[in-house]
DNA sequence: AGCACGCCGACT
DNA sequence: GTCGGCGTGCTC
């Protein structure tokens, strides 16, 4: 007896039972927690699934977690509390996405619940609302107010109501969340979470006839029963011809759009409720992708010979390299071969990736892409709703789309057979994640992904990285070049316009050199269009009194304000911080307060003036705010009103535009000045990529005017001669002389704090102590930032430079990471925040 | 991150 | 005397 207990015991015992999971949870805390898996879970929970925890000091939150690890190791530091409810059956994350989220989590030196953060579309996160509910048990009002008697009053009525309804029933002036305290503390109320999915498909309700009349005899003793009731036989008439059932029954299963039939004449909307009430019509809903079916009308793409040649030798390094660059000058027709290639992963049964930076994908090439893949292409952006973006992930999983097109973020869908990455416009600094973490590149992601999958990566661009045409030349990756105008059409003539000469002769018009000024007149009267490109937004960056040098600055920030004149108003790029413009100089009276340098706004402004006849338009972050701005700016310049496009380096980006032949850049020097190690590499790619918007039709050359203080700059002279390969030689050999990237890894420590000398304290003691460990050639700084203040914290900046080999990575990271934590236990130092930028750009 | 707990100023 | 300010510490 006691034998056979034992060995019950053991069995139940030695069976893989999981009584514990790891998870993550969406809260920046670099661990994983553990849970208590009830028993009843315990066989259906899967690793990569979504689950409710309870979370925090009394049930204060809870939270959407996924899980990362089963087991059935107790913790012994601590009790665990149990999972709560599960949300999916099947795994919401995959292998490799957690594979992902791990690496990513350890590399870009952040918790892996913020990666989780931006894995996932907010659509699959929960929203839980607290909710208050009456407590049955409670039964004494006497020890209730008169405001709480009325709450509760109000709370019977109802099964649970929410703070926000309580509101809205109590009336103005009630402070709810006070009063629903006290009547939890007198235990009349219960408060409790409410979970709820926040994907919602969108429904289309339809109708169809009762299937009693879908037999033929019974079809027509109904139609002559509504002989006397001719608005309801017409109503049932229209159904018919929509869904001609005579011909085939089977088809009034699939019903009809109610909004077809009512066709919004009121009348036949009542006659509907009426045939629905008597049980002619039913009613029902079905789930409506939101992405309409477009099927591919399958449009041939026909390649040039170059196209050709560079897509077959694309395939042919394939076969020994993992990755390739595409270099292909502006105009060159890169997108066809990408097409191409896709059709080819395609057909072999893998997933591909397309990855655009933000603003390209706003424009005619998704049009284009649709063209020829149709509904199997995904497209994923971040100005899509949360809906529309938990659409595609589940057409992922689902295999709807095998092919995806997307920014930054559609990194991280859950493909699990991927046979192609591109990465187009490869040098894009948008690629990376600036600000919260992780703060991740998103080529070098689709890297690692492709690596673990097994896929090729192709970077396309016509001005690539110093850091892939470097890889390219070291052979790690394959170069291919497409150094071919499509449609024989041929690269812009590029002009320097010497500015300190025109200053001299006193020929400027304002902000425009004269010769400018005379393409653009010569323009308009051709009825060609132009396009202008200052990076800088707003009417002018500066306003100063001529008397006493007072310039307006930004209470919060070290920077000052721009003047916004369509607004009149003072603004701070930095924090959005807005003052009122002043009449007199604030500090001596004086009502000589000028602006000083020029935006886009201040050239749309005098544009204006000198030619009254033209149709300008401006495009910047400031005119694209709202949702479709940015099509219908594109639009508006595509049909071919407009004359003048004025932008910031959103024009820069893969517009095609016809009928451009001029392209006017101003403040080079600027761009080429800025005090950065990348700044001649940026300045090349900037104007190249703008340079390449003019003349894009054959049989025409455009011209690119470009405005400069010193035309003798040899990097003009190289953007001029379209010397990729001479900068990339110069640069390359800079970057190897001063130590950098290429030739190492960047990681970039920012510290902070509202009180400068704390921040200082901190910074100076980090660097001190990585010093010390990694030796003084490797640590630059602290120093202060160009803007050493942002939103009242003042910023102290760290940088590391880690060569690319013979170093352990992963343990220097690891090491800064304690340097880190240890400051931040500190006493003194604790509420500075630290944090780690790794690859910065 | 977000929430509770805790210790100091301006109010009934 | 208290309400509430935000510094500090913790969350399985």
């Amino acid at each position: 007896m006691e034998n056979q207990l034992n060995t019950l015991f053991s069995s139940f015992e030695s069976e893989e039972i999981t009584f514990f999971a790891d998870l993550i949870l969406p809260i920046p805390v670099p661990k994983l927690f553990t849970y208590r898996v009830p028993r009843g879970m315990a066989d259906m929970l899967k690793i990569g699934a979504r689950v409710i925890v309870p979370f925090g000091k009394k049930n204060s939150r809870v939270l959407t977690a996924v899980v990362a690890k089963l087991h059935n190791s107790p913790p012994t530091a601590y009790q665990a509390r149990y999972i709560s409810e599960v949300l999916d059956e099947y795994p919401l994350v995959t292998g490799y996405q957690l594979e992902l989220f791990r690496w990513m989590a350890e590399y870009y030196m952040c918790c892996i619940g913020d990666v989780m953060n931006v894995a996932l579309p907010s659509g699959l996160k929960i929203s839980s609302q607290s909710k208050v509910q009456v407590n049955p048990d409670f039964d004494y009002p006497e020890l209730l107010t008169e405001f709480e008697g009325v709450l509760l009053t109000e709370l019977k009525k109802h099964p649970a109501l929410s703070y926000e309804e309580l509101g809205r029933l109590a009336g103005e002036g009630t402070n709810v969340p006070a009063l629903i305290k006290s009547l939890v503390g007198k235990k009349a109320v219960i408060v409790f979470e409410e979970v709820r999915e926040k994907y919602i498909p969108k429904m289309i309700r339809k109708v169809r006839l009762h299937p009693n009349y879908e037999e033929k005899e019974q079809l027509l003793v109904l139609l002559q029963r509504l002989e006397k009731l001719p608005k309801q036989q017409e109503v049932v008439m229209r159904y018919l011809s929509y869904v001609p059932m005579q011909r085939n029954p089977d088809l009034n299963q699939k019903g009809l759009d109610k909004a077809i039939l009512n066709q919004d004449d009121e009348l036949s909307q009542s006659s509907l409720t009426t045939l629905i009430k008597n049980q002619v019509f039913e009613t029902f809903e079905v789930i409506q992708p939101r992405f309409s079916d477009n099927a591919a009308p399958q449009v041939e793409i026909k390649l040039t010979d170059a196209q050709r040649a560079a897509s077959t030798q694309i395939m042919t390094q394939f076969e020994s390299q993992n990755i390739v660059l595409l270099h292909g000058i502006t105009g060159s027709g890169k997108t066809e071969v990408y097409i191409e290639l896709i059709q080819q992963a395609l057909d072999s049964g893998s997933q591909v990736l397309y990855l655009l930076p933000e603003i390209a994908l706003t424009t005619q090439i998704v049009v284009r892409l649709q063209r020829v893949f149709g509904d199997n292409m995904g497209i994923y952006h971040s100005k899509f709703s949360d809906n529309e973006r938990v659409e595609v992930w589940k057409g992922v999983v689902s295999g709807q789309y095998q092919f995806v097109v997307g920014v930054r973020s559609a990194v991280f869908l859950p493909f699990d057979n991927l046979g192609l990455i591109i990465v187009d416009e490869e040098h894009e600094t948008s690629y990376k994640q600036h600000d919260p973490a992780p703060r991740y590149h998103a080529r070098d992601v689709a890297i690692m992904l492709a690596h673990w999958q097994q896929a090729k990566v192709l970077l396309g661009s016509a001005t690539p990285s110093l850091e892939t045409y470097f890889q390219a030349k070291q052979g790690r990756y394959g170069l291919v070049e497409l150094f071919q105008r499509f449609g024989d059409a041929t690269l812009p003539n590029i002009l320097l316009v010497n500015l300190q000469q025109e200053k001299r002769q006193k020929t400027m018009k304002n902000e425009f050199s004269s010769a400018l000024h005379a393409a653009l007149e010569a323009n308009i009267e051709r009825k060609e269009q132009s396009i202008l490109f200052q990076n800088r937004r707003g009417y002018s960056p500066y306003m100063q009194c001529e008397d006493c040098d007072w310039t307006a600055e930004c209470p919060n920030c070290a920077v000052s304000l721009t003047y916004h004149q369509r607004d009149a108003e003072l603004r701070c790029h930095y924090c959005g911080h807005k003052d009122q413009v002043p009449r007199t100089c604030p500090t001596c009276g004086s009502t000589k307060v000028r602006t000083i340098g020029f935006g886009t706004e201040k050239l749309e402004d005098q544009l204006q003036i000198f030619f009254p006849e033209s149709k300008v338009l401006r495009m910047d972050l400031d005119t694209t705010r709202a949702k479709n701005a940015y099509q219908q700016i594109i639009q508006e310049f595509e049909t071919g009103q407009v004359d003048i496009l004025v932008g910031t380096q959103m024009i820069t980006k893969g517009l095609d535009f016809d009928n451009v032949s001029l392209v006017g850049i101003f403040d080079a020097d600027r761009l080429i000045h800025f005090p950065d190690f990348r700044a001649t590499e940026r300045a090349f790619q900037m104007i190249t990529q703008v340079s390449g918007r003019a003349g894009r039709r054959a049989g025409r050359q455009g011209t690119v005017l470009i405005q400069t203080q010193n035309p003798q700059q040899p990097i003009l002279q190289k953007v001029i001669q379209n010397d990729y390969k001479g900068l990339y030689e110069e640069e390359i050999q800079e970057r190897q002389d001063f130590n950098y990237p290429p030739f190492c890894r960047l990681i970039k420590l920012t510290v902070r704090h509202t009180d400068k000398i704390t921040s200082h304290r901190a910074a100076e003691r980090l660097a001190a102590e990585l010093t010390d460990a990694l030796g003084s050639s490797r640590i630059l700084g602290p120093e202060e930032p160009l803007v050493e203040r942002i939103r009242n914290q003042f910023l102290f900046d760290i940088l590391i430079k880690i060569e690319r080999d013979k170093v352990n990575i992963k343990a220097v990271k690891a090491y800064i990471q304690d340097r880190i934590n240890d400051i931040l236990t500190d006493k003194g130092l604790r509420q500075v925040s630290i944090v780690a930028d790794v690859d910065c750009l």
